[in-house]
DNA sequence: AGAGAAAAAACAATCGATTGCATAAATATC
DNA sequence: GATATTTATGCAATCGATTGTTTTTTCTCT
C-alpha cells in the first residue's frame, strides 16, 4: 500500500479517479449503472490506498446501523453485574451469533430508573434491532415499547397476552422437573431459593409448586427470596438455614449461581450434599460441572437460544411477523441429589 | 407524554418553539449562548416530547462516536469462541468500566485471517478507541497499527521494545510463583501445559523455567503445548498422560481453563489432586473457585485490570501519551496442591 | 432620544456518503 | 447522416446535528 496523500474521503478518491463522489459510490457498490471499466478502475484504486467509507455518513445517509443492541436491564437486582456468569454466557453466544451474520454488538448495561430506559435505547439511533436479556421486572416497560419498535426480541419467559417477542425456557415444566426428582429422591420438605418478582423465576416457583401440590406436599413447600447474587445470596440463604427448626431436605435454586451460593452455606453449617440436603439448580452453565458436589440442573439450551433470538430479530428487522420461542428443558442429574 | 406530532430532529423542536435550529442545539447543549428563558423553554418540550438527538448526526458532525471498540484476536487458536470463560470475564468487566464512563461497548471478535483486520477495526469510524483483549500471535500487527493510532490500549503481556501501549500481569514472575509453589510442595517432575506461541503464555512459561533452573531441576520441566480450549485441551493432556513413561509430579497449567481439563483428564487416568499429582493454574476466574478440587492458581486482578485499560485508553483519546502497566500476580493457595 | 455596546438569535457552511434527476456521450435505427 | 435510444456520468439535494459568522434585538448611558 503506498500512499501519498491519504485518501480518506470518496471525494479524495473521486479526484484520483477524476469522477464524481457519486461515481466512486456507486462503483464501489458495484452498481450496473457504472460502466465495468471504471468500477473496476476505482475498486483498483479504493483498495490500493485501503479506503474506507466513512460508517457514521453512510448510516446516515441510509438510515441504518449494522449494529445491534444487546441490552441487560438490572431491575430487580442493582448490585447485580454485567460480569454474572448467566449473563456473560449469554452474551458470549450472542456475540458469536451476531457476529457469524456480519453484524456488530453494541452492549448496554442499564438499571432502570424510571420506564424511559429502554425508548432512550432504541430511540438513539445507534442500532438497527435489540436484543434484551431477561425481563427483570420490566415486563411493562417491555410490552410498551414492543408496540412501537418492532425490532425487539427479549430472552425470557414467555406469558399469555405479553406485547414482546420473547425466546426461553419453558420455566413452568423445568421447576416441575427439578421439584418431580427431589421429591423421586425422598425430599419432603423442599425450599425454593429465588426471588419470586422476576417473571422468569416466579415461573419455576409455579412448577414447583405444581409439582408439590401434585405429591401432596403443597404445604411443605418454603420460599427463600434469595438475591440473584452470589455474594448477596449467602447471607441470606444462611439466615434461612440458621432460623428454621427443620433443615429443608431439598433445595430448588433458581439459578445454578444461588445454587453454588447455596451449597457454599449448606457446608459452612455442616450439612452433606447429598446425603443430608439434595440440591438442584437451573440453567446449566459451564459452572455447574465443576462444583463440589457437581451440581444437579435444569439445563436451557442457551447456544440454541442464542441462535433463535438472532433468528427472530433479523427477521423482524426486515419486517416479518415472527412468534415467539419457547423451549424445552433438560434434567441433569448430577452428584448433588 | 403526549405528542400529536412526532418530534424527531432538532428541526420539528425548532418550528415547535419558534425558533432556529442552532439555538435549539445551542440551547440542549446548555450553551450561555442561549438566554436562561429560552433554554428552559426548549429543554422543557425536548423533555415533554422525549425528545433525543440523533447520535449518527452528531457523530458526522464531531467526528466522534461515544463508543469503544473491544476485539479479541483469536489467531492462535480458531476453535476458541468469545464464549470463554476468561474473555467474557474480562467482557463484562469492561462493560461495567466503559458504562461508567459513558461509553458504548462495540463487541468484535476477530480470526486474522490477513495482517489487515486490525486496520479495518479502526479504520471502521465506528469507536473512538479501541482495547484489544490478549496479543494471541498476532504483536506485530498490533505494533504496525499502534504506530499510527493512537488510542488502543491491548491486555496482554509486556515486552521491551514493543510499540503497542499494554496492560496486563507480569506474567515471568507469576509463572515463577507457581513453579517454586510446586516444588516448594516437593515436586520434581514437572509439566507446562499451554502454548508457548502465544506471548502472555511464554513469559509465564519462562517464569516457571527460570525456578526450575534455580532449583536444579531443569531437566525434569518437560512442555505439554496444550490448547486454550477446553474441549480440544483434554485430548492433548490425555496423550501426554498416556505416553509418558513416568508420570509428572507437578503440573502448572497456563490458565484456569486448561487447568480444570488437566483436572478432568487426571481424574480419568484415576490420578489423585493433590496426592499423585499436584496442580496449579493461572488467572483466578471465578470458576477456580468449584473445580474439585479446588485450584490452587496464580490470580490476575481482572477488575483492576479492566480499570486501568479504559483509564489508559481515555488518556490516549485525550492525546496523552501513557505509560504500560504491569501488575503483579498473587498465588492463591488451595486444595490442589 | 439616539449612539454604542452587549446579548440573543438567525443564517449558513459543514461532516461524508447516497441517490433521484439531468445531461452528455455513445450506439442504434431508418 | 440525422434522429431516437441507450448507457455512462455529473450535479445537487439529502440525512440531522454542530458551530463560526452575521444580523437583529435589547439594554445602557449621556
Amino acid at each position: 500500500m503506498n500512499k501519498q496523500i491519504q485518501i480518506r474521503t470518496l471525494k479524495d478518491l473521486a479526484r484520483l479517479a477524476d469522477v464524481s463522489t457519486g461515481t466512486v459510490s456507486r462503483a464501489l457498490a458495484n452498481s450496473e449503472l457504472i460502466s465495468k471499466k471504471t468500477r473496476t478502475l476505482i475498486q483498483g484504486l479504493a483498495l490500493e490506498h485501503g479506503f474506507q467509507p466513512n460508517i457514521t455518513a453512510r448510516n446516515l445517509r441510509t438510515q441504518r446501523t449494522g449494529a445491534i443492541g444487546v441490552t441487560i436491564p438490572l431491575g430487580h437486582e442493582t448490585g447485580q453485574h454485567v460480569s454474572d456468569p448467566f449473563f456473560i454466557t449469554m452474551l458470549g453466544l450472542l456475540a458469536d451469533a451476531l457476529t457469524e451474520r456480519g453484524y456488530d454488538l453494541m452492549l448496554s448495561r442499564v438499571i432502570p430508573a424510571n420506564s424511559g430506559w429502554l425508548d432512550k435505547i432504541v430511540d438513539s439511533g445507534r442500532i438497527d434491532g435489540l436484543i434484551v436479556i431477561g425481563q427483570s421486572d420490566q415486563s411493562e416497560t417491555l410490552d410498551r415499547v414492543a408496540a412501537r419498535y418492532r425490532p425487539m426480541v427479549i430472552w425470557g419467559g414467555y406469558e399469555k397476552n405479553q406485547q414482546h417477542c420473547s425466546v426461553g425456557t419453558d420455566n413452568f415444566k423445568g421447576g416441575r422437573l427439578a421439584a418431580d426428582h427431589l421429591i423421586e429422591r425422598g425430599c419432603e420438605r423442599i425450599a425454593f431459593f429465588g426471588d419470586p418478582s422476576v417473571r422468569e423465576l416466579s415461573q419455576r416457583y409455579d412448577g414447583c409448586r405444581a409439582a408439590m401440590v401434585k405429591a401432596g406436599l403443597e404445604k411443605k413447600l418454603t420460599v427463600v427470596p434469595a438475591h440473584l447474587v452470589a455474594d448477596t445470596a449467602v447471607p441470606d440463604i444462611s439466615a434461612f438455614l440458621g432460623a428454621t427448626g427443620e433443615k429443608p431436605q431439598g433445595i430448588f435454586a433458581a439459578s445454578d449461581v444461588i445454587a453454588m451460593s447455596a451449597l457454599r452455606a449448606l457446608s459452612d453449617y455442616g450439612l452433606a450434599v447429598p446425603a443430608d440436603v439434595k440440591v438442584v439448580g437451573f440453567d446449566g452453565l459451564a459452572l455447574s460441572e465443576h462444583t463440589v458436589p457437581r451440581l444437579t440442573t435444569v439445563r436451557q439450551d442457551l447456544t440454541a437460544g442464542a441462535g433463535h433470538l438472532v433468528d427472530l430479530l433479523l427477521r423482524r428487522i426486515a419486517g416479518e411477523e415472527t412468534d415467539n420461542i419457547v423451549m424445552d428443558p433438560e434434567l441433569i442429574v448430577r452428584m448433588s441429589t
